[in-house]
DNA sequence: ATGGCCAATATGATTGGA
């Protein structure tokens, strides 16, 4: 069973992309985050006939979150709890059955909170605390799950090539590594930090000012795994080499594969 | 972390992203 994560940064503009990314990499359940239009906009035809599944959370402009999977749906859920005036699209949660049981997989766009001095700064660390509070109730389920998305956290410093600009920067301030670290202890694993200890693994490269040609980068797509699902963990990646496609996303794709048959 | 971008919007300027 593989699993995988991408900020697309617009579906519309990322179908060949993604399509391409696909049947390269072969995930049985894909996140998507940043897909920026509204459900009747999302093409489906494409990810359909790969034989994928595909259930969106949009809304016009932006935000947007979608889940394919080759799997059916067993259920599928927008919105974290929690936010009765939040209307951004930011999660969707969808559970399907595998030989073994359940698999859980929350897809989520956790809020920029940049600039930190405005309200949308606490708008991330409450949203953080809605995950906080998510997550913890679902780990009493004691079943595979996975947070996969672009969390807009930059874990530590050996998560950004150069960690000094970003002291002031909602990615990085104390506050918001503070509510990652407590999010991760209530019991998750990182899937790329499990494999690798490595400076240099990045998700995020600016399409500014030559990011991507002087690695400039920023590790902030993140697949959190249950304890259930770290048990299984085999192996885990980044597919940086999509960064180099024409047209690409500011993100790229992140993996893991886990001993769990479809 | 800005010189340099990109996407969406009834669009030719503004907003949001990270």
């Amino acid at each position: 069973m593989r699993v995988a994560t991408w900020n697309v940064n617009s579906i519309k503009q990322r179908v060949d992309n993604a399509v391409a990314w696909l049947k390269e990499r072969e995930p049985d359940i894909a996140c998507f985050q940043e897909t920026k239009c509204v459900d009747e906009a999302f093409p489906r035809e494409p990810f359909e006939a790969l034989g994928y599944n595909v259930k969106v959370h949009g809304q016009k402009t932006f935000n947007g979150v979608a889940v394919l999977s080759k799997l059916p749906f067993d259920e599928t859920t927008p919105r974290l709890p929690g936010g009765d005036s939040d209307d951004h699209a930011r999660f969707l949660e969808a559970a399907v059955s595998t030989k073994s049981g359940a698999l859980r997989i929350a897809c989520l766009y956790l809020p920029n909170g940049n600039p930190p001095n405005t309200d949308k700064y606490p708008y991330k660390l409450k949203w953080m605390d809605r995950l906080i509070g998510y997550a913890r109730e679902r780990l009493e389920l004691e079943e595979p799950l996975i947070l996969a998305g672009d969390f807009n956290v930059i874990p530590g410093p050996a998560d950004a090539r150069v960690p000094e600009a970003w002291t002031g920067d909602a990615l990085y301030l104390p506050p918001t590594r503070e509510k990652f670290r407590a999010l991760v202890n209530l019991g998750f694993t990182d899937a790329v930090r499990a494999a690798s200890d490595d400076a240099g693994l990045y998700t995020f490269w600016d399409y500014q000012a030559g990011a991507w040609q002087k690695n400039n980068g920023i590790r902030i797509d993140h697949m959190l795994m249950s304890p259930q699902a770290a048990d299984r963990l085999v192996a885990s990646g980044i597919d940086k080499h999509v960064r180099a496609w024409a047209k690409p996303s500011d993100h790229v794709p992140v993996w893991v594969d886990l001993d769990i048959d479809v």
